[in-house]
DNA sequence: ATAGAAAGATAGTAATACTATCATTAAAAA
DNA sequence: TTTTTAATGATAGTATTACTATCTTTCTAT
């Protein structure tokens, strides 16, 4: 049996769309490989022109820039993750349980995912760790927020903090502690390993410490007082 | 009585030290002022030395190049914060008391402060929010760090840690929850302004529910249990 | 009076971030 | 089978960015 997963994206985000065609798989696959290499400042479209041997007007056919690509690539992992976290933690009744496996999966290394084959999923975790940010740190969120561009962000932020009113219904920030988990979950593993003495990690570079740490800090704040 | 308050930064950080001329004052000045109106990324050393009637060469003797001014400007502002954390948490037995007012320094508009004159701290601070980040979400991170240019923020880290640790010395997590603080107190600011569906107080934009939920996250992962 | 440091003026280069145009190929529709 | 359309390739060109180099002028400390 062989499941193929299919995201459909906001359309605004791209001019045409890369899913549809060999030419657009490559580039969003190569860009991934290539940010991840040297980050998204030096990303160019003439580079990634190159490395899939095309031209830079033909890149330029599919996005209308660069940070446009960022903003391409990280709703699709933030869509990827709220599927994940939607299957992970299926069935599962006790609301701390599943709190659990979402920090865990938030958090820990990802193993590449046979069901898409264009996306390298363990390369895009990596790049949303250290740039993703980047895609709403701007002058113009808000008007990228009006065309939607990060509501896969949004409905994984309002997912978990459904799972955190069900643990405890009177809790107040429900949706900031949900984002702070998100966040956090990305910054301390790159604290960890980039700027280690800001967390308490440093030595042993192990993501279940961050685990530890989230599920700590969350289920604390969650304590019926 | 006059106070002047002078803070030394890493030499290496700089060319030539903006502080000890008037043109580098200037350019410390108007780049906080243009950072803060256009952004980071259209902010360019051409611009600047338009805005301060000077060449673009003449900038590239302060700094090798705009991101490392940024650095400067950030390391500047962490200096500076940790500078106003020790003096507002002087003489303050209580360390609950101590860590309250650390998150509000964090969490809430900054009022220039008079004691720099080349300097517009509340443009800073905003600017620090939207953009900080920026300054060690990049490939040569570890360099950087090497050549210690994230000190100062390591160092109110610590600072805070401690603070933490005075609370509760058995806390495991002392240095990711402090960085956690630092991050979320401006984070959960700039959602709550530009993504107000991430945050809980996205209707009444009141920096002190920004606090409130701080407080709240932190002094129940303090309380012994 | 003069040496030295800082700033101004100007020029130039390679790379970046695009836009435009025209030809070619491949697939889909008539 | 022909015709249309969609996608790609090839090439060129522009404005801006991110620098480096050089030469002159101004100011200031000795």
């Amino acid at each position: 049996m062989e499941i193929q997963l299919h995201i459909k994206m906001n359309e605004r985000l791209f001019l045409r769309d890369p899913e549809h065609t060999e030419l657009g798989k490559k580039i969003i696959q190569n860009s991934i490989e290539l940010i991840h290499k040297n980050g998204f400042e030096s990303f160019t479209f003439k580079k990634l022109a190159e490395e899939i041997e095309s031209t830079e007007a033909g890149i330029y056919r599919y996005f209308e820039n660069k940070h446009r690509l960022l903003i391409y690539i990280a709703a699709w992992y933030w869509s990827w993750l709220q599927y994940r976290v939607a299957f992970t933690t299926n069935n599962i009744k006790d609301p701390t349980a599943k709190l659990k496996k979402v920090i865990q999966l938030l958090a820990t290394t990802v193993v590449d995912d046979d069901k898409t084959t264009h996306v390298n999923e363990s390369l895009l975790h990596q790049i949303i760790i250290a740039e993703g940010s980047k895609a709403y740190l701007t002058k113009h969120v808000s008007e990228d927020n009006r065309d939607q561009f990060f509501k896969p962000y949004k409905d994984l932020c309002a997912m978990i903090a459904e799972i955190l009113l069900e643990c405890n219904p009177k809790y107040k920030f429900a949706r900031s502690l949900a984002s702070t988990i998100i966040e956090m979950a990305h910054f301390q593993v790159f604290f960890m390993y980039n700027l280690p003495s800001l967390t308490d990690f440093g030595n042993t570079k192990d993501e279940l410490k961050v685990v530890s740490f989230l599920e700590d800090l969350v289920l604390c704040s969650l304590r019926k007082k």
